[in-house]
DNA sequence: TTCTCCATGTAAGTAGTTACATGATTGG
DNA sequence: CCAATCATGTAACTACTTACATGGAGAA
């Protein structure tokens, strides 16, 4: 499972050829997927992986300035008068490196950290009502989570004939799940409710 | 005790009566739950809600010593010769906080963070080998993961008719969005196969 | 004019982890 | 006696966020 890693003590990005970060990676595919500047990178995470990754502005720009340096982006002023502008396109070393971590086989942990459903687990100390509140609470979360995500479906099928359909895959395992959670709240619903 | 000068920003915990964090509140249940020392609540979490939540050791210590602090547990010595060991109970203060806490309607994110689901997102960059390794990757991650959540199933049903619902229910939770995952996952390596 | 969007940069702070240190007890 | 487990404490670090600062451009 854990794998021995290598032989030295990597901090990461003590020099010029240490690994790349997981958000630096999804900063260099954003911009391999057309995004052009660290302000449309934002809006392209949150337009289409926040479901599963998030990463704030002051995180972007670093990123950028690390993969220009690592010639796997290329950089260029792009200020319109005087206002501030830089865009972005990638190298074939990018493309490269993007799809050889891609390829890589190390380990992907699926980190969830969900205080609706530590609140659940606990529920056992609550009143029957609230116990069924709280559960009615996380269903409705997930019910309109993925209502939200059917809404852009549409956009991801275009894209999928288009040649892009991995992000048509992401979208529904979304959907998928969510419509997992509801169902087990569903049944625990009732089963409550014939319990009562 | 501290500081903060009444006209600052409230630091959380700056003073006594400062909302708890989400990791105090987890350990505050789980020595509810009956988890006696500092070690038994790393393991607890460990067995129960590791699915869906974290914490580290380094946090639990001085999570506890903040809850006896406020008196929301009570703490005593309970070291077996040199050995240093110390128990906790919740008080009734303890148990209002807790159930307090479980009815809050408060927002609950849900917050995952996954690189697998990043890849194949970003995976029409690959060749289509390599993309179907990656959603079997993919897939069998969800596969173990349900696997193993299955095998601890018999114990929480268990504890079901002790009348411990809810961890049952957090545990067939997780089952449910495995499963969902896989499904989608075969579902898109059955439609990649045909289109090679 | 004023609001919203475009666009970047960065300081300060929060939340959490890893890794190390210490040492007792139990079971084979 | 040796390995595994029990048990706590903490320094150093990483990763990340929030909040603030700055200002142009376009539309109403």
């Amino acid at each position: 499972m854990l794998t021995g890693m290598a032989t030295s003590s990597p901090t990461r990005q003590a020099h010029a050829n240490a690994e790349l970060s997981a958000p630096a990676y999804v900063v260099l595919g954003m911009v391999q997927l057309g995004a052009n500047s660290g302000y449309e990178i934002k809006q392209a995470v949150e337009q289409s992986i926040r479901f599963f990754w998030t990463i704030s502005q002051a995180q972007i720009y670093p990123s950028l300035e690390l993969l220009e340096q690592r010639r796997l982006v290329r950089g260029r002023d792009a200020s319109r008068g005087r206002r501030q502008r830089r865009t972005y396109a990638i190298t074939r070393a990018g493309e490269r490196a993007l799809t050889e971590w891609l390829g890589r086989a190390d380990p992907m942990p699926f980190e969830l950290r969900d205080i609706g459903l530590v609140k659940l687990f606990f529920a056992d100390a609550l009143a029957p009502e609230e116990a069924l509140k709280l559960l009615a609470a996380v269903r409705q979360r997930s019910q309109e989570r993925a209502a939200t995500l059917r809404q852009i479906a549409p956009e991801a099928r275009e894209a999928e004939h288009e040649g892009s359909a991995f992000p048509l895959l992401t979208l529904e395992m979304g959907v998928a799940f969510h419509d997992a959670m509801v169902e087990v709240c569903e049944r625990f619903e009732r089963r409550f409710a014939q319990a009562q």
